[in-house]
RNA sequence: GGGCGCGUAGCUCAGUUGGUUAGAGCGCACGGUUCACAUCCGUGAGGUCGAUGGUUCGAGUCCAUUCGCGCCCACCA
């Protein structure tokens, strides 16, 4: 007999090793087939790889298992399935962490140099990388591990040169002076998705800039950021604005620095919005650079790379920026200059990471021209090459797609994939090069020196799917397993990532990388809250797995799951499901409990009692609900049809019946525990992929029990595990299934009815009481099926009695009614027949409304209109209440008479 | 400025192609300890589906308007 309470944690540990050493991970999970099997189309996944050095949080939780289970599902079905894990260097944030570090040792990534902290972030990932990996392990995932990778590899790597270089060579890679987001505490430039924008109160302040050749005369300008007055190459007005047209052409001073600049005249500048008129700083704002573009404006850029005023900010000059704002207004009310200051709510820069404000400044940088890449991603998706769930993401997609920007993917760190270019110091030509170049491709000087720079993360993610499986080589593993199947993960990374692998695959191999992007929500608390720590929200996965399992963590993400949804998580939901584990485990060990027990095989043939048949037909359904629920996505709702199946049907209705049927003995007890094996197991295979530990460790218990039974030559051939079994194939229902269906719901009416009048009348559950059964065509029926109807509604079968019709209704009886059945309770000194009356009267009340609702329904123009099977099913309903009803009359007419 | 999501029982959420007295878990009330499970069993109370209008024989489910909450994108100083 197996342990009351589940081991979650001893299960757990050895299942994982049990399925990883079997190879079940590997795309084949028959060992007698060769690998790859090229008549069969595999289904594969790259895993969308965590931080190196992060630690696992929800919302990895999420993926991982949605994804173990779509690879779980695939693998039962016979698919070949690869899943391939890895992780991702993460440039700024594990630089971030092992410059802590180093300024913790009271030194800093610069004091160290280059290659120092290198060895340093190489030492951190091998101490910290290994945990996020360990933990995705926990969760169960059927990683392939032998494939695992990491963004910087040897091999992972030389896809990225090889990629920077075809793009370059294709001239799709520049490099240039651009207006870019500069990041002044991380001190590298970010991309346009790494610039959050929050709004924050400001201030919006007015000032005069007066005209050259007469300072009486100004023209009112209002910014939020003074500073940038010190950049400043024009003032730009609306042609067509009558207050200020005749200024155009002439010049204006900046204010203290006197230096001249042009008033010009453009669109752009919108009459009714804050003084009518701007000031142009094309070095520090990217509207200004556009117009100084169109105007051929001189580019002053007044921070350096620390954000301090340069010599272009004058008197101003080493100034923090914000510093400099204060000091330039001041003196600028001090030289009557300032007209006001206004209150003003408006869109802050700041850094994703880190959450300084960004300065947009000039700077050079490598970039991405990403306008052809884009328009054959656009294409991709267009066409439906790829398909996106949820589909509002369609438009999400083909918004951002079409309004993109160049990406700027060079970084000023040194974390990263180092750029493969080289510069000459006598030529000052650049060697764009796969493998480091001794000499200058255009002079053979040696005396180059390579870029300094490595590039943006997400340049290496972007090739994530091909370049884990060998590309640029043509590897059997490239060619067998790309494009892949299924791209699984947030819709926060849908720009970040997704869109980017999409461009680079269809630029670089050709195709697009993936069939079906499955978008899910983020994790918040159980009140759509995020997680953080200053809320004190904070769950760690990793201590409820210990509290309550993996299987319950997993159930719960599950389940709890809509696609492109947020999931709002509680404890409460947890601590539901892991009471649901402990009903798996318990409903096994009946199962097993009487498997040990069973009879000798039984040389007759199967005698099905209605429950048996029940059953069966209920599973049916479910694995045909299940399946049609798989095809769709909607993997959380097959998650409850399940639960609900097993617990609600399987458990508290199967499971007590078989009690009874079981203690008949002989041929029915075997039979019976066949079934409660048979749909046990297919239970056990279609919540398999949802929580893989406890149904394994169950189904191993139960076919090696199996194996040593009288059923052994019953239940034919189960693999040696559950991981690899088949996955149970719909098939549809017989008209004598659904028969079966509708008298097992018939007897359900009967015992909820008799529960119910029991829980009224305070009848102690143990205490068995007779009942007389009036039910005409059903007689013979019920009265197959005494044993499980006493059972289940603790009537003493010795004192029952079923017959067909009555000639008069007994006295002193309760009466029941359950669809065309009376039920007559014997049950003397609990009637109070004025109590009776009262409770058979408000029944029948009720019952009348709904007949006539029903009548109503069906006299108006819905009996004509609505289809044939629908207008059968009310007028079907609708004869039953009436049957009903009449009993109910009849009884009460009876009460009357007695009183 | 553009786009999207959400608003269903006290709480957190489900709800097939619109089909006709709306479901679950938790919580609550009442009753249950031998024989799979108190991480349990049985029974019950509790929503008319944010609001308004429309389409339809029929709407939580489609359309329009509106209110509330949240998110994404965007260069109005």
């Amino acid at each position: 007999m197996l342990p009351k309470t589940y081991d979650f944690k001893a299960a757990e540990a050895r299942l994982y090793q049990f399925w990883e050493e079997n190879g079940y991970f590997k795309p084949s999970n028959d060992p007698n087939l060769p690998e790859h099997d090229p008549t069969k189309k595999p289904y594969v996944i790259s895993i969308p790889p965590p931080n190196v050095t992060g630690i696992l949080h929800l919302g990895h939780v999420l993926f991982v298992t949605l994804e173990d289970l779509m690879i779980r599902h695939q693998r039962m079905k016979g698919v070949p399935t690869l899943w391939v894990p890895g992780t991702d260097h993460a440039g700024i944030a594990t630089q971030l962490q092992v410059e802590m570090k180093l300024k913790d040792q009271g030194t800093s990534r610069e004091e160290v140099g280059r290659e120092k902290f290198l060895e340093e972030t190489w030492q951190w990932k091998k101490e910290h990388g290994g945990v996020i990996v360990e933990q995705i392990r926990r969760l169960g995932a059927s990683c392939d591990w032998s494939r695992e990778r990491f963004t910087l590899d040897e091999g992972l790597s030389r896809a990225v040169r090889e990629a920077f270089v075809h793009l370059y060579e294709k001239g799709l890679i520049y490099r240039g002076p651009r207006l870019i987001n500069w990041s002044p505490s991380l001190q590298t430039a970010v991309s346009d998705l790494e610039v959050e924008h929050s709004e924050e109160n400001g201030k919006l302040y007015y000032f005069k800039y007066q005209l050259a050749e007469n300072p009486e005369v100004f023209i009112p300008i209002a910014t939020t950021r003074p500073e940038t007055i010190l950049a400043d190459t024009a003032v730009a007005v609306h042609p067509d604005d009558d207050r200020y047209k005749h200024f155009i052409g002439k010049k204006v001073l900046v204010p203290i620095l006197g230096r001249e600049i042009p008033v010009i005249g453009d669109e752009y500048v919108s009459v009714e919005f804050g003084t009518g008129a701007l000031k142009i700083t094309p070095g520090h704002d990217p509207n200004d650079y556009e117009i100084g573009l169109r105007h051929n404006l001189d580019l002053l850029s007044m921070l350096d790379k620390k954000a301090r005023v340069t010599e272009v900010g004058g008197p101003y000059q080493g100034q923090d920026r914000f510093e400099a704002r204060k000091n330039l207004w001041q003196d600028m009310k001090t030289a009557g200059l300032v007209i006001k200051e206004e209150d003003y709510l408006h869109q802050v820069p700041r850094a994703q990471r880190g959450g300084e404000i960004i300065e947009p400044m000039i700077s050079t940088q490598w970039f991405v021209e990403i306008a052809p890449l884009a328009e054959k991603a656009l294409k991709a998706v267009k066409e439906e090459d790829i398909e996106i769930i949820p589909e509002r993401f369609k438009k999400v997609y083909y918004n951002w797609m079409e309004n993109i920007h160049d990406w700027c993917i060079s970084r000023q760190l040194w974390w990263g994939h180092r750029i493969p270019v080289w510069y000459c110091d006598d030529c000052s030509e650049l060697t764009v090069a796969r493998e480091d170049p001794s000499s200058c491709q255009a002079c053979g000087s040696n005396n180059i020196h390579q870029d300094p720079d490595v590039l943006d993360t997400w340049f290496s993610s972007a090739l994530w799917p091909f370049s884990t499986l060998g590309w640029p080589d043509e590897t059997p593993d490239l060619k067998y397993f790309f494009p892949t199947t299924m791209m699984e993960t947030g819709y926060d990374i849908l720009f970040f990532w997704v869109a980017r692998m999409i461009m680079f695959s269809l630029e670089l191999t050709g195709i697009a990388p993936f069939n079906i992007i499955y978008l899910h929500g983020l994790v918040l608390d159980e009140h759509g809250q995020k997680m953080s720590k200053s809320k004190g929200n904070v769950i760690n996965p990793i201590d409820v797995m210990n509290d309550m399992g993996t299987d319950a963590v997993r159930f719960t993400m599950l389940v709890g799951s809509t696609p492109g949804v947020n999931t709002n998580l509680s404890l409460q939901k947890v601590e539901a499901n892991r009471n649901f584990a402990n009903k798996i485990w318990n409903a096994g060990r009946f199962v097993l409990g009487n498997l040990e027990k069973a009879p000798a095989a039984p040389e007759n043939d199967p005698d099905w009692t209605l429950a048996d048949s029940w059953i069966w037909s209920r599973m049916q359904d479910l694995v045909r609900n299940v399946d049609r629920l798989f095809n769709n996505h909607q993997y959380g709702e097959a998650g409850r049809y399940i639960y609900d199946f097993f617990w609600g049907e399987y458990a508290d209705w199967y499971l007590e019946a078989a009690k009874q049927q079981i203690i008949e003995g002989g041929d029915r007890a075997f039979y019976t525990i066949e079934t409660l094996i048979k749909i046990f197991d297919l239970s056990m295979r279609l919540l398999h992929p949802f929580t893989p530990f406890v149904t394994e460790e169950l189904w191993q218990h139960l076919k090696e029990a199996v194996q040593i039974s009288p059923f052994k030559t019953r239940i034919p051939d189960w693999p040696e595990a559950l991981m690899i079994s088949s996955w149970p194939e719909p098939r549809p229902i017989e008209n004598w299934e659904k028969d079966k269906v509708k008298s097992f719901e018939l007897i359900q009416d009967i015992v909820r009815s008799i529960r119910n009048l029991r829980a009224e009348k305070n009848i102690k559950p143990g205490k068995l009481i007779p009942a007389n059964l009036v039910a005409g065509d059903f007689t013979s029926m019920l009265k197959e099926e005494l044993g499980s109807l006493a059972t289940l509604a603790q009537l003493d079968s010795d004192q029952v009695t079923i017959v067909a019709k009555l000639d008069e209704i007994p006295q002193g009886q309760i009466g029941l009614v359950a669809g065309p059945i009376e039920i007559y309770l014997p049950l003397s000194g609990l009637v109070d027949l004025k109590e009776e009356r009262k409770r058979l009267s408000t029944e029948l009340e009720e019952l009348k409304g709904q007949i006539k609702r029903l009548e109503d329904l069906l006299a108006s123009p819905f009996a004509q209109k609505a289809p044939e099977a629908v207008v059968n099913k009310e007028k079907e309903k609708l004869a039953n209440y009436q049957e009903t009803a009449g009993t109910l009359q009849v009884q009460i007419n009876n009460l009357e008479e007695i009183t």
